[in-house]
DNA sequence: CTCAAATATGTAATCGATTACATTACCATC
DNA sequence: GATGGTAATGTAATCGATTACATATTTGAG
């Protein structure tokens, strides 16, 4: 492999010239330039970017770490993630989780090990202190995601409030019997939707019942099985608010291998949006994330911090909204 | 930040036996790698890997280039590719390249740039000359798509066969007029099912009517968009094979909006088998990919190339299988 | 107790590109 | 044609870790 040596010879110039036309900086004649072109050219020379790294100690590269790559939500997030880095040259590299939060932890010693200029999480199952503390010496932005009474940059929406929307919608379409399938209460994202849900409930005089609520873990199997369970209470639910689109398809298949028709036995209710929501039959009613959108905003945010820009909104909350489709079985609006 | 030096001086030794600790290498007395240890403890310090790939030229650093990241079948794919890179020390980078040609053969400069120490491509749209050239001088695996007449190392199924498989599953099950909704033409993986699809057809004397056959990209909106353009026809078919779930996914909505029935009225077939497959209902009849395991082999045929070892069996195919479910209407076995 | 071998540690070159600083070449002005 | 300023290019240090080679220390055999 030709270096930049190789090309220096050849051109019959310094590496600093080379590097300047590689570069395209400072003052070199159009003449030597082409012969270093040349020289480049002839030699198939491709620049060495681990030099480039350590000397300049940045890769232009970013981590997203993801708790589950499977899941199309966060492939959407991700997207606008790359569409702001690939703007900006930057590279993104992914971590997959696979909702291990051991795991998780592990991937923070890649910023103080210098592999990439900064981090988005989509998960947050990390120490707050340690979370803070690797926040305060790099550039670290969350989303979907966030961690209580911090100041780490962060992009999501106000689960509470959409959590609390997409129960009242239920609740005014007349169900008291509402169920809650979660998400898992060590994530803050599981234990946001769950306050919505209690605070819709109380604002409409409604008491609640533990056994409506069911933790799950955000997959089609855990929403499916806890919806079996549901169905077997002496006093099953008639809605069942589910705090993702996989769980809320896993419950309408459960309520139908039980004979239930959905939504006219059960109403249900997702959270996200995934694509299968409007393509599932019955169309799954849920909350409408801006996905896109939410990916763009963390990106250009971590942008910023790697910039060492002074960042002013360092709390993006960005607006929701309840599509209202079949499962639930009402065009009630809220 | 500190770096080795620093530990070194804390410690009163060297930076070369600082690394020997780090690295676990050569020999070292046990009262001064404790002492090493506890300098590098109070210091905090973390090795900064850069140093280290440039000294090294590698990177332990693999780089899977994704053709779209929102399929479900990729990131299963990347699951059995992260287990064994996980296994052996290795980082997974993903490129997603959102279905475009050009911004693929981009990531193949990623590998002179000694960013990363081997590629897996999932998608093949890559000139053959301009592949095999850098196959030649890199390790470069390709898994799920492979590129004609050439020796690159390979891991998938027999594309063809499957094909053939499903098809003749249709006509076992009585039909005549069957569709086709193939993959992108510029891919082989949609070349190989169309191709299977039309032996099948031949090997049972029927006719293949051009009108029958759709080019989409894989996407339910192409599925959902040419199945209306089937059903159109003079004489629809009566019975669909698409080139993979989601396009089918995307046929039965089509069939459903225009008042048929699915499989009644037409049946239909996939391929991958997604989750989604054998979720929706009615479930889908697909073929199978081991995708896991595809993914454990590629990266494991990778590693191989990286270290330099010859490799005898340098392309492999995988064993698929048709799962017969209610989208087909009809048990019969092939 | 001596000497060779084995073990432990240090010195300094190295990976490839970037860049601060130094030097040379060129040009315009008086 | 001397002077000063700018433009073009070169020299060499630098980033941080690794490692070939050199040196110092310990160990064991005789």
């Amino acid at each position: 492999m030709a270096s930049i040596k190789d090309v220096a010879k050849r051109a019959n110039v310094s590496t600093a010239t080379v590097s300047r036309v590689l570069r395209n900086a400072g003052n070199v004649t159009e003449e030597t330039k082409q012969r270093v072109l040349e020289a480049i050219e002839a030699l198939n020379y491709q620049p060495n970017v681990l030099g480039r790294y350590l000397r300049r100690m940045e890769t232009e590269t970013v981590l997203v770490v993801v708790p589950d790559i499977t899941n199309p939500f966060f492939s959407k997030v991700l997207r606008g993630i790359e569409a702001v880095a690939l703007e900006h040259g930057y590279q993104v590299l992914l971590g997959d989780t696979q909702n291990d939060a051991q795991l998780e932890e592990q991937y923070l010693n890649v910023l103080p090990q210098r592999q990439v200029d900064g981090m988005i999480f989509l998960t947050a199952r990390i120490r707050k202190e340690l979370m803070e503390e690797m926040a305060r010496q790099f550039p670290i932005v969350l989303a979907c995601e966030y961690l209580e009474g911090t100041d780490i940059p962060t992009v999501s929406i106000d689960n509470i409030s959409s959590a609390r929307k997409a129960t009242e919608h239920l609740i005014h379409l007349g169900h008291r019997r509402i169920a809650h399938l979660s998400g898992p209460m060590d994530v803050i994202l599981g234990r946001d939707r769950l306050r919505g849900y209690y605070q819709a409930l109380a604002q409409h005089g409604i008491d609640a019942d533990p056994a409506l609520v069911q933790e799950g873990d955000f997959s089609y199997e855990s929403g499916y099985n806890m919806t079996l369970k549901l169905l077997a209470l002496e006093e099953p639910p008639t809605a069942i608010f589910a705090a993702n689109d996989e769980m809320a398809i896993g419950a309408i298949k459960a309520i139908r291998h039980r004979g239930g028709r959905v939504p006219d036995d059960v109403a249900v209710v997702g959270f996200d949006d995934i694509q299968m929501a409007s393509i599932f039959e019955p169309a799954v009613t849920t909350i409408a994330q801006p996905t896109f959108e939410i990916g763009q905003k963390a990106m250009e945010l971590l942008l910023q911090l790697i910039e060492g820009n002074e960042v002013s909104r360092r709390q993006l909350v960005l607006p929701d909204h309840l599509v209202i489709r079949e499962s639930c079985g009402g065009k009630c609006s809220v």
